[in-house]
DNA sequence: CGTAAATACGAGTGATCGCTCGCATCATTG
DNA sequence: CAATGATGCGAGCGATCACTCGTATTTACG
């Protein structure tokens, strides 16, 4: 497959990775090539992303980036799938750590705990996920957080069972969907584009109003 | 400036329009290369979209495409602001209609109505819609409803004010920029990537009681 | 050490594609 | 029916860029 062929007719990359680094040397490398290509990312954006430009920014040979990524894409994809590892471990953890204090269990504190780590974790590189979100959205079916979906799944089931339900919605897999889309939305527009001048508190407060409303109202 | 410049320096194509078409075949002509824009969008993507592919679908020359339209850019963004204009109006004349009838004022009747004109809107060029959404989001701010967007907080206000407000928010101005995010996702959620198998009528119904219960929380 | 495998290198290839420019055709005006 | 401008045409220029491949260097290991 020589020379160029940017509209990708059909071949959208599934397999991120060409050939696994084993020695530590390479693992490195490939690290460095990912630390790259965020920063060009963030730079000039999506459009500008040259597989050359991210080689040279990574002081590394383009011939190195090809032994790691298939293409492009993969690049992108595997920078995104770091990124998302590392948010879900950060979110994951702050849940856990507040669980085992053995602090509330109301789903209002859960729910506000959790969107609070994930509100904490989109700060975590701002930009990229900027980006990411906004460019790279084509890229494959997105799982932006589908991990975490999960456990917020899990826990309006647990609080929707019971002789009496904090939860009152007429059709829970709905309301699944409708908080998950709520949440996603009202994190990243407080995290990511919130109105200037507007207090960071008081947004974060009024989103976990807005999906608590909904879930008891 | 001969050759190619994709990654764009600097020059992110002020003006949509090159030159005014004057008679009325050129003005015919601008809108069948609009046409074949959202045609080769929704069928290839972004990615996929050249020039002269667009102008091989529309049957049209090259060099007439870029008579009218600075670059390829341009070409995005006036197709943007048709549709956007188009689903504007559709939603205006929706809610014109409705208060020209006489019918409620209840801010819990007008908010369902705008809501279900917008959902109506999306439904006008669904793929294409969804498209521009994923894939040309990066092109200039948004300005997606923005004028939608007005109507929204002037129905706020109307209805936040008074001695018996159906509206119960501690900051207006917070709650407009939740709102208008929450509508906006929700809508997007419900025409452009529903849950396999959900009931439409019942989607709708949720996301309306989603912003309903925010207000009145 | 010696050798084989793994890793790193980077100039070059070939294909793509945005866009121009000189010329042909059509509409309008007096 | 000129004459003038508006419109339409499309071959091809020039630049970019994803990706390869033959070679050089480093590591692992007996």
């Amino acid at each position: 497959m020589p020379g160029n062929s940017r509209p990708e007719p059909i071949s959208p990359a599934r397999p991120s990775l060409r050939k696994q680094p084993r020695q530590a040397r390479s693992r490195a490398l490939v690290d460095v090539i990912l630390d790259a290509t965020a920063r060009v990312l963030v730079r000039d954006g999506y459009a500008a992303l040259t597989t050359n430009a991210v080689a040279a920014v990574a002081g590394v040979s383009i011939g190195s980036l090809y032994q790691y990524f298939p293409n492009k894409d993969a690049l992108v994809l595997a920078l995104r799938d770091r990124h998302s590892r590392r948010m879900h471990v950060l979110i994951m953890a702050e849940v856990a750590h507040w669980e085992a204090a053995g602090h509330d269990t109301t789903l209002a504190d859960l729910m506000a705990r959790t969107l609070h780590a994930a509100i904490e974790a989109h700060r975590l590189e701002p930009a990229l996920h900027k980006v990411l979100a906004l460019e790279a959205a084509h890229l494959e079916t997105h799982h932006e957080g589908d991990e975490t979906d999960g456990f917020l799944r899990a826990l309006l089931e647990r609080h929707a069972q019971g002789p009496d339900p904090e939860v009152t919605v007429p059709d829970l897999g709905i309301a699944t969907f409708i908080v998950g889309r709520m949440a996603h939305a009202l994190i990243h527009a407080v995290v990511l584009d919130p109105p200037p001048g507007a207090d960071a508190h008081a947004l974060e407060r009024e989103a976990v109003r807005a999906v608590m409303a909904y879930l008891t109202a």
